[in-house]
DNA sequence: GTGAGCATGTAACTCGTTACATGATTCT
DNA sequence: AGAATCATGTAACGAGTTACATGCTCAC
């Protein structure tokens, strides 16, 4: 049992689901592809975690729809109280901030530009993903009973965490631009 | 040549160092162990990016001090001006959000304090690296030609997460304390 | 007709982790 | 006496990525 092991069973505790869903709702907190996914499945299958349904469709691929059993919600329940392990987060931006120092203005500025737009990519993505769940959901968002719940305050999250990328860029460009001037400092330290 | 060996040269660039320094420093920003490192290093060595002078000691065990090469600096600036790969994380934590609605009030006031505990640790880190680096660096550290300008702007980017995170902490816990209650928005939304 | 979406699966490969290996000094 | 720091290295293993493989429908 690794820890996409574990994430695959506590996505499945929202709903059923396929191989493919769970790929597609995973990539947003956790980088993988459905090749790590599938496998893992048909492990937890055998395991007796999960159970699959087959349903045949004839205008898509059939598919197979997994869902947890009595025994995967008893180690769900385990796993939950159980250690959190630290984050793995590798971003190659931040090695390139070690060298910015002996790089051109100009290529900087491109940089940073580079970092902007990756920012704001993410935040549309996150918003689009909130207004699909305020519509699927009945119930409000803000409801910590609603099996949305957890996806709801981990957009949110993730929404803060790029504006405060977004605001970190301007702050860097701030300081790039008056380096022979006086610093303007807006006010991004705290 | 991997994201790793871009960043081990990017982090040479700031001033020569050994293997073990750079496994200290890259820890910050991208999980990995010396046992990654030295093969690496012996690889861009044999590639010409960078050389080493051997440095005796008697109290410690003798030291390979690392440097960029002319080629190694070119290098730097190609991989510099080139497309950043986006991010990877990889955070149970976050699996944990998916099943907290099936959790007892209880397990996930144990679980958000566990959580508050590692962005706290987190935080005196980051308070104590910049103390360092303000002690070490002669110049202001808000000087884009620094040395240390990369490492003073992605701690700071890195305390406004933390803090950031630990805002969301206490707006989930509200969200949680008045579920059957009305609802308290402590303003985490933007 | 070309690409995107749906849907599952395997094989080879790369990258990172854990464990093995050594050894002196310094702090508790 | 035992743990931490400094300092380098290799081997086995685990996890994730890329590429291979198939095939039908719908929109542009």
């Amino acid at each position: 049992m690794n820890k996409l092991s574990y994430g695959l069973i506590s996505l499945l505790s929202t709903k059923p689901m396929t191989g493919y869903d769970l790929t597609l709702r995973i990539n947003r907190f956790w980088q993988s592809t459905h090749s790590a996914i599938y496998p893992l499945l048909s492990e937890l299958e055998e395991k007796g975690y999960v159970k699959f349904e087959e349903k045949k469709q004839f205008d898509k691929p059939d598919k197979k729809i997994y869902s947890l059993t009595d025994k995967g919600m008893e180690l769900l329940g385990e796993w939950f109280i159980s250690e959190t392990s630290p984050p793995v987060v590798r971003d190659e931006m931040s090695f390139k901030l070690s060298c910015m120092h002996l790089m051109d203005d100009d290529l900087v500025e491109k940089f940073l530009d580079e970092v902007e737009r990756r920012y704001n990519k993410k935040l549309e993505e996150y918003k689009k993903a909130l207004e699909v769940m305020s519509l699927k959901s009945r119930e409000s968002l803000e409801d910590a009973f609603s099996t949305y719940f957890g996806a709801y305050v981990l957009t949110q999250r993730a929404m803060n965490e790029v504006i405060l990328g977004l605001e970190w860029c301007k702050w860097v460009r701030s300081i790039y631009k008056n380096k022979q001037f006086q610093l303007i400092n807006q006010n991004f330290k705290r």
